[in-house]
DNA sequence: GTTCGCCTTGGACGAGCGCCCAAATTCAGG
DNA sequence: CCTGAATTTGGGCGCTCGTCCAAGGCGAAC
């Protein structure tokens, strides 16, 4: 059992792979198996073979994909010496795609279809809960104040700035970095805060 | 000319409604002309009476209900006093739901739909400008810096924390208000801002 | 009462869908 | 060469899809 297996294991992860780029191109339920086994290179039957069903390949699909941006983004992180630095670290990633990033449109889709999926969501709560870790001991360790949640709310406005990207091209790095540089200040607030009601 | 031509104008906004609703809880893609018949009590066949084509009548109902969501905030910020109260009334509708806020569903539903259709991505980016606009006229008043970049990072970072919420329920208003704040300060940034690359 | 427009009905059309499966292919081990 | 297990093929099943359209209803105008 070699050579037959091996070359199963390689088709199996052209689908993967095929499958990751058609979600981001068309949407996650414009997504079928015959496109998905055309763009492999393979027949169509082979899909029901190596998965058990559309939904089942296209989350192992994109959850393989995006376990890939997290680990890229710690190592990264890992190599930042100030939060400033991690900052413009996870702000490049926003800029290294003109318009419209595969990846990023890959884990917009999947964060819609997480809420209809509940294994799919369970596995995109355990990513994103690791990367918040991984960013906010980051920003603990440069004395930024509440990390954790500050973590959280980054982690969130880096999402929204790729989806807001579609809409407005000159959301770039450069114009948000400013604005965001202020999350990371061990600021009081006195703008009035906390009007109790 | 009146009882035949108002019935069609109702009919034609009873297929709207229906239309976002569907969106918001089953997905852009997966909408189909029956399923909003149906929803809406009226015949198949009426839909291409009203409307030009599925894709059309989809964008015409997100547009129409994200042009409401804009005006009430719109809205709510002007009875604001503070910029700090500002960002609580915006919040504040983050908890208006549980877990699964139509409204916000259906903005993420069309953001992306919106990356694969010219008409929607004009008249959203249209709606975004406004937004933009308007919470940054009130963050002027307040004295926050940079206040039109800071909306936009604003606007956002709210769309973010709206996808996030679905994987992290705990993502609440009280959570993030306080992180957000910081946004609002008139900082001057020595984390080691700009270390010039 | 007849004509005229708009609105409405319900079904037809061809295409594509997810999933399934019997038969063909491939190849290491006997 | 033969066996047997894994992989691959291509087409079939029942179904839903978007769109279209001939025919019917129905109130207003004359």
């Amino acid at each position: 059992m070699a050579t037959s297996a091996e070359r199963g294991r390689r088709v199996r992860s052209r689908l993967l792979q095929a499958a990751a780029v058609l979600v981001a191109e068309q949407g996650w339920n414009a997504v079928s198996t015959r496109m998905v086994a055309e763009r492999a290179g393979v027949a169509p039957g082979l899909v029901h073979y190596h998965f058990a069903s559309l939904p089942a390949l296209l989350a192992e699909a994109a959850v393989q994909v995006m376990e890939g941006v997290v680990d890229g983004a710690d190592q990264a992180l890992s190599q930042a010496r100030t939060a400033a630095q991690a900052l413009e670290l996870m702000l490049a990633d926003l800029d290294r795609y003109p318009g419209d990033d595969p990846a990023s449109r890959l884990v917009s889709e999947a964060m819609l279809a997480a809420s209809r999926d509940e294994g799919l969501r369970a596995a995109m709560a355990g990513l994103l809960d690791r990367f918040r870790t991984r960013l906010g001991d980051r920003l603990a360790a440069q004395g930024v104040p509440d990390p954790r949640r500050t973590a959280a709310v980054l982690a969130a406005a880096l999402d929204g700035m790729m989806l807001h990207r579609t809409l407005d091209p000159e959301l770039t790095s450069t114009a948000v970095a400013p604005v965001l540089g202020r999350l990371l200040q061990d600021g009081t607030p006195d703008t009035g805060q906390e009007g109790h009601r």
